[in-house]
DNA sequence: TCAGATAAAATCGCGC
DNA sequence: GCGCGATTTTATCTGA
């Protein structure tokens, strides 16, 4: 027995945590990875673009154009059900 | 005129599309490492772990952390507020 | 004909409007409550403590909170999974 | 000396406990009224309507017009500038 | 005006 | 497919 345990379904503790750090190390990347981009809004702010106004171009080239539409089209039915059109 | 508006003044289009596509790079990226994650949760969960707890554990190491920052952030802050920085 | 719309499935105007209005009463009282948030704040500085401190005080012992939890979903998870449920 | 510090600068425990307390007072009413949010929202759902186009109207209305405005008419230079209109 | 904190909104993963 | 919780993204706010 391993380690005080005398349950053969008990875990594997070296397997388990080869699984955390694995997902640890490709979290950090991730981290890495936002804040370079945010660096590059930074940047782009420092040449005298708008920031939010970027991430809505980039919003807007990611999301499906039908989407969009379906979303523009159900907003426009509760204008005009609220008078607001 | 390059494309379409006479205002010379107007957005530096390719300034504008670097960052853009900058930004797009670096998104394909974050998506990619997020997608390996999941491999390794699926790959955990084959191997006979619960995922569920497995994301747990790394929540709790993250909190861990977290805690341990803010712990030192706010000695700091009593060694500033009583003149001993 | 109500309001400029002659389609009788549109959407239900008075019902929507009706909700619309619940959020915003509720978001009303929500921003009261930050403001007294912000007054106890200030009060707190004008007693002589440090605003910044008090607030990672709360924010520590929020962390506090939800680690307890965490650890008790945890030792919850590892119990099921060795079937001691 | 009323705890082990020597300092007569130290800390007033009793008042600051008071300022945390009182902050964590509001704080939880704030969650309450989130979470009644929250149950509009399903409640409208139920009802039919979609809650992520509700959000938009409250924004919307929140949302003061001049500036509306103008945040959509930046948009629009940055998309022509893109060849995006 | 600026970054850092806070809140709001949207998205994703999972179990039912 | 739906709700629910967790993560991520976006927006707002505050203090320096």
């Amino acid at each position: 027995m391993t380690s005080g345990h005398n349950i053969s379904s008990a875990v594997d503790g070296d397997h388990l945590r080869a699984f955390v750090q694995r997902v640890e190390a490709v979290e950090a990347t991730i981290k890495e990875e936002q804040e370079a981009r945010k660096e590059i809004y930074q940047e782009a702010k420092s040449a005298g673009f708008d920031p939010k106004t970027i991430r809505k171009l980039v919003a807007m080239r990611r999301q499906d154009v039908a989407k969009r539409q379906e979303e523009e089209e159900i907003l426009n039915l509760y204008l005009a059900a609220l008078g607001m059109e």
